[in-house]
DNA sequence: CGGTATCCCCGGCGATACTG
DNA sequence: CAGTATCGCCGGGGATACCG
């Protein structure tokens, strides 16, 4: 076995790397509002609490696994609510929390670039892609 | 036949909101920067061009084709700019445009966020992942 | 040195059917 | 109404090997 192989050192300093970058907080908040879904709940939880079908109704396109999935993760993340009114059918509304509230700059900021400059950048892309041969 | 089913109708719905979902400029900017590696890139260079091999002992855990992706994928967006030197052994420098340097504060501001904020967050992970029964 | 091309595998997304 | 459980698929990510 004698020396590690320079593979096995590069192995080692991938899984610690890994691990640093799994601990770091920007990566873990790009990690939750990169998600799919987490910026439509967000806004459309921004304008006041909803039940749970009625999220699903101005999402449109999700299914119930993934809206209960993302819920779920929000509200173990503190960022939403989950209010449960015990009546004959259930009612189950979602709200932002302090937390929750306090990330909508953020997006907004997020939102303000991207309506700002994604023309210039789609602009980039069209020109790159047009490019095939000649500088 | 006759009538369109209900789940035709959801269809179709669907396939129009993800249209308008890609089409989003968060949701293309969110797919963007939530890239794992695309956050490492755009804080390494925000220091200075650099070489494409210093970007990879500097983010250490990434893979040839993982970088040249992440790389090539900003370039496209006119994000970072690709300088090829003409020498013996070819030298390329990677170097912010000015449109990426316009992102780096929104970046800062989810950086900003992320660490004043996310303790909270794991606090409340913690707390909801110890919560097995009673309320 | 600076990539490109290939393969494989895993995880996550969405659809469906079913329960309290 | 508000979910949960299960299945299948697809795509992206990483490792590896190889070119200019």
């Amino acid at each position: 076995m004698a020396t590690r192989t320079a593979a096995q050192m590069r192995e080692q300093a991938k899984v610690e790397y890994d691990a640093y970058l799994a601990a770091c907080p920007s990566r873990q908040l790009l990690d939750r509002i990169s998600d799919k879904w987490v910026g439509l709940v967000l806004s459309a939880l921004a304008g006041g609490p909803l039940r749970y079908g009625e999220l699903g109704r101005i999402i449109a396109g999700v299914s119930p696994k993934m809206l209960t999935q993302t819920l779920r993760g929000l509200e173990r993340d503190g960022l939403v609510e989950r209010r449960v009114t015990p009546t004959v059918p259930v009612r189950v509304d979602y709200e932002l929390t302090e937390l929750g509230r306090s990330l909508l700059p953020v997006m907004r900021a997020i939102k303000s670039w991207a309506e700002q400059h994604m023309d210039l950048v789609n602009a980039a892309r069209a020109e790159y892609d047009a490019a095939p041969a000649t500088a």
